[in-house]
DNA sequence: TGAACGATTGAACGATTGTTCAATTGTAAT
DNA sequence: ATTACAATTGAACAATCGTTCAATCGTTCA
């Protein structure tokens, strides 16, 4: 009796398993838990929407404040606030206050990596 | 005259311009066109869901038909054949049928590395 | 040919998302 | 204190998304 792997069958019309016992093992043993899925999924979904990532391509090049970006990416303070908030609670990006502006930067320059990676993978 | 640059303020509340004529050039060059941003975003938001991340987990390890990823993450076939459908239309994975069963497989190993990217960053 | 099975399709649905708008908070200057 | 500006907030809205369900297509085997 092998606990690592289930194989009944939820929706009752697989006939045969095509996947071997052994392969039904291995793909137990190297799928993240499903939180960690859910995360995974979670900070891919930040770079999933045109106007973070522009945000975040322009915190390549400086730190900005709210103002800034609204005006680079010619959108309402309101839109581009609240995406900053949306990247903030994922850690993508932080804050500093500096007299009435607020100044985000990059939590950390792992993220340019994806998005290079990104990059790297549309171009063909 | 720099055509690069575009100082106008569209939402009017904007007094001082935080950002040097320089640096706003410096972003307008690298910013990647509205085009390819979106496309980006359309690449990223594939890894945005739970279940789109575990087939691909399930195909880093082998091709496998609809019927064997229905059975793994126990959903649907249904549901599972969408969600191919939109791997494929993003040319993330391709297919080939071998009598009933259709077997999909990763269409680029550059995936992986993608995937692997965003794993690390999730490590801490 | 007909029955069975795997896969796909499209409509329907509930849930989630991104933006707008109006109101509010925080900071600086007069 | 009052005014002005940058930023944030929450409700509302349309648009998009993921899953379900029922119907259909394609293939195999008897």
């Amino acid at each position: 009796m092998d606990k690592n792997i289930d194989m009944s069958c939820i929706h009752g019309s697989c006939e045969e398993h095509e996947l071997h016992v052994e392969l039904l093992n291995s793909i137990n043993e190297k799928m993240p838990s499903d939180e960690r899925i859910f995360d995974l999924a979670e900070l891919f979904k930040m770079f999933g929407d045109s106007t973070r990532m522009k945000i975040l391509f322009v915190l390549f090049e400086s730190e900005a404040c709210t103002c800034d970006l609204a005006e680079v990416l010619r959108m309402t303070p309101s839109a581009i606030s609240h995406q900053l908030k949306t990247l903030q609670r994922a850690k993508l990006v932080k804050s500093r206050r500096d007299g009435r502006a607020v100044y985000y930067s990059l939590a950390d320059d792992h993220v340019r990596t994806m998005i290079e990676q990104g990059m790297e993978h549309i171009e063909e």
